[in-house]
DNA sequence: GGCATGTGTATTTTT
DNA sequence: TACACATGCC
């Protein structure tokens, strides 16, 4: 027997060595749930499975690489590395590319973001002249968000509406046409969306012929993270599994915290239906928290109405109780916050093992700003993402008419960069480039099968010809062309044939992909300059771009990969990684799903934080809320700070007053709060807060005096 | 008609 | 901050 089995408990070490079969797997929060996962890789590997026969989904790409890594020095295989791992999403791009033919799916089709699917939806909202009705119509975010919904839980567009997305029920006879436009769109442009991929690698599995060979590729396939899978996911799981019957699930119900995307707790309490058979295995025992910490948590999930039950128990009673420090304001938040990180730092907790946690991107925005005036170094995780910076989807979207050249999203975006061209022009040069014509054959094969001598039409059409372009901005277009024939290694060539001017093309290898980077990049300096304010820190990061796409191969790969798995953190990009350098975290609570840290600090325990006021509308929109308190709270091993700032200045809260009083979160209560030292934020620790103290007005002044006899506000 | 520019406003979470 | 919408300019 391998020694490394002995590490496991009886339940971890049943589900690592499980035969065969359907295996569900309830792994509550610090259960070891990776480890478990890692083993039972490593000792399928053991048993004879060949890894490139496994297929492991998770959420992230991170969470696969760090499984199969461990998996690797667990059973010693080189080869483990060839374990197909990755999200839903990247695998279906990666087998589409393959077997994409059998649906009539070009090979070299785009994958959009939801900020290109929004720019697609709002082509066709402006087209159809919906938004000049006298109601307003649902804005291109909303759009896809209602899109996305009905797809993904595969529910009847009226059925979203009335249930998600009510004030927009009337709208529905202007939604269908726009969704149906949308659909056709993008099969004509070689587009796909995130839906797409999961959608088509359903139809995939489920075609007869092909979806045998596609199924019978895995031996085994495992899933994390299960209770945040939508019904399209678990359609793909039965179609992956209709002759091998070796599935394992791992998930715990109450972590789900992605119903926004449509995921489904059904899913993981109807495993042992949909695949008959099944075994249950829970891990319940702890290894991560303190016995305090989990008592919190355990409380707080208490409250909730529906759940599986299950008892966390953790052997280490040793530890403080988690602190909820009452706050001034924000202002006051920060500074605590901060002088705790600097005590835990000179206790000797490394920064690394240290994290801010928080229910939205711009939660952290003042604390940014001071621990730079601070100079403590920190990697923020989720929110706002380098990818998403405009500035940067001009980039990509340069590079993708190259690769596509039929993505007319990209080639709408790039014209109207041009001086002088707007919506109308740029429209009217696609139609003259033939952006808008579906290659005759119908797809599967138009593009790729062209090779790589050929230049794909717009492309042609673009260097060699003057499509109607308004006097304006022939000077632009013409920066446009010399870039992309760059780019592809095209020289355009002017020759006199019978007395007239003829122009030729004449192709040649591209160049690196780092110096096509680089030319787009010449080309787009003068338009960040002369359209956005900042531009000097969004030249550097286009710059930071040709950076990263000089580790890839192909210029496909870069592109897909890059809207699949965008760098997390800006600081991702950073490169190379100093392993030496120490960095706070800072995190959205759903960025932070499966890390665990020493100490954790949770910002902004206020209702309408947290709970987030947006999603209080219903039950299970505040149950939601609720397990990602939870979440959040059993990230900390040994530390857990909670922080409720008294008062806003947000605009929100302002009547007729410069702030206004928030409550403390519904969540921690009375109850919840028992196992909590609660502290008073006031100075003791730094200069800084009792100069913050000596700002305060009257007004607070007379709050603090009533919380001294325990007064809340309320 | 179509584009550039200015003003007001609403902002969750992510593949 | 980025977007939607309105106004003014060519």
């Amino acid at each position: 027997m391998t020694t490394w089995l002995d590490d496991l408990n009886d339940a971890q070490r049943e589900a690592a060595t499980f035969g065969g079969g359907p295996l569900l797997i309830i792994a509550g929060a610090g259960t070891g749930k990776t480890k478990t996962l890692a083993c039972r890789v490593a000792h399928l590997i053991g048993q004879g499975v060949r890894p490139e026969r496994i297929l492991l989904l998770t959420f992230t790409r991170r969470a696969a690489a760090e499984m199969i890594g461990r998996a690797q020095k667990l059973c010693g295989a080189a080869e483990t590395g060839k374990v197909w791992g990755g999200t839903f999403h990247a695998v279906a791009n990666r087998l589409l590319r393959i077997y994409g033919d059998a649906l009539s799916i070009p090979k070299t089709f785009t994958v959009m973001d939801q900020g290109d699917a929004a720019d697609l939806m709002n082509l066709i909202r402006t087209e159809q002249g919906v938004a000049k009705k006298e109601r307003r119509f649902p804005k291109k975010m909303t759009l896809v968000k209602i899109y996305s919904h009905t797809v993904n839980a595969q529910n009847p567009l009226e059925k979203v509406l009335a249930e998600y997305f009510p004030w927009c029920r009337e709208d529905i006879e202007g939604i269908k046409p726009i969704f149906r436009d949308y659909t056709e769109r993008k099969a004509a442009h070689h587009l796909m969306d995130y839906d797409d991929l999961l959608l088509y690698w359903d139809a995939l599995c489920h075609a007869g012929g092909v979806g045998e060979t596609v199924a019978d590729r895995f031996e085994h396939v495992l899933v994390d993270e299960y209770q945040d899978t939508n019904i399209v996911q678990a359609s793909i799981l039965r179609g992956m599994r209709k002759r091998f019957e070796n599935i394992t699930v791992v998930g715990d119900d109450a972590q789900s915290i992605y119903s926004f995307r449509s995921a489904t707790i059904r899913n993981i309490l109807d495993f042992p239906e949909q695949f008959s058979g099944a075994t249950t295995v829970t891990l319940e025992r702890n290894y991560r928290s303190t016995m305090p910490i989990l008592g919190a948590a355990n409380a707080v999930m208490d409250q909730a109405k529906e759940r599986y039950t299950k008892q966390l128990w953790s052997d280490r009673e040793s530890g403080e109780r988690p602190a909820l420090y009452h706050c001034q304001d924000e202002a006051e938040q920060t500074g605590l916050v901060c002088s705790r990180i600097l005590d835990d730092f000179e206790r000797e907790i490394p920064l690394h093992q240290q994290a801010v946690l928080f229910r939205t991107g711009h939660h952290s925005a003042d604390l940014e700003i001071e621990l730079t005036r601070r100079n403590i170094p920190f990697h923020k995780f989720g929110g706002l993402k380098f990818i998403e910076a405009s500035h940067i989807k001009d980039t990509l979207a340069v590079l993708r008419i190259i690769e596509n050249p039929y993505d007319a999203i990209s080639w709408f975006r790039v014209l109207q960069l041009l001086e002088g061209i707007g919506p109308k022009t740029a429209q009217r040069i696609m139609g003259g480039l033939g952006v808008m014509r579906v290659p005759d054959s119908g797809g599967a094969t138009a593009v790729g099968a062209a090779g790589g001598s050929a230049i794909p039409l717009p492309l042609r059409a673009l260097l060699l010809s003057p499509s109607p372009v308004p006097h304006g901005a022939k000077d632009a277009i013409q920066q446009l062309r010399e870039t992309v024939a760059d780019c592809t290694g095209v020289k355009i060539l002017k020759k006199m044939k019978k007395g007239t001017e003829v122009t030729e093309l004449s192709t040649a290898d591209e160049p690196p992909i780092a110096v096509q980077l680089e030319r787009v990049g010449e080309f787009l300096r003068p338009i960040i300059e002369r359209i956005y304010d900042n531009y000097i820190v969004r030249l550097r990061d286009v710059e930071q771009l040709a950076q990263i796409a000089a580790r890839f191969r192909s210029r496909g790969r870069f592109i897909t990969d890059l809207t699949l798995d965008p760098p997390s953190a800006t600081s991702d990009l950073a490169q190379p990684p100093h392993l030496d350098d120490d960095f706070l975290n800072l995190s959205t609570i759903h960025s932070a799903k499966g890390c665990e840290w020493s100490v954790v600090h949770i910002l902004h325990a206020a209702d309408g934080m947290i709970p987030s006021d947006m999603a209080v509308g219903d039950s299970a929109g505040v149950d939601e809320e609720r397990r990602l308190l939870y979440v959040a709270m059993t990230r900390a091993k040994n530390q857990l700070y909670l922080y409720f700032p008294q008062r806003y200045y947000h605009a929100k809260y302002r009547r007729g007053d410069r702030h206004g009083f928030a409550q403390i979160s519904r969540f921690l209560t009375k109850k919840v709060r028992r196992g909590m030292e609660e502290r008073i934020g006031d100075s003791h620790d730094e200069d800084e807060s009792r100069h913050r103290a000596s700002e305060v007005d009257a007004e607070s002044v007379r709050k603090g005096i009533n919380r001294l006899w325990g007064e809340e506000a309320t």
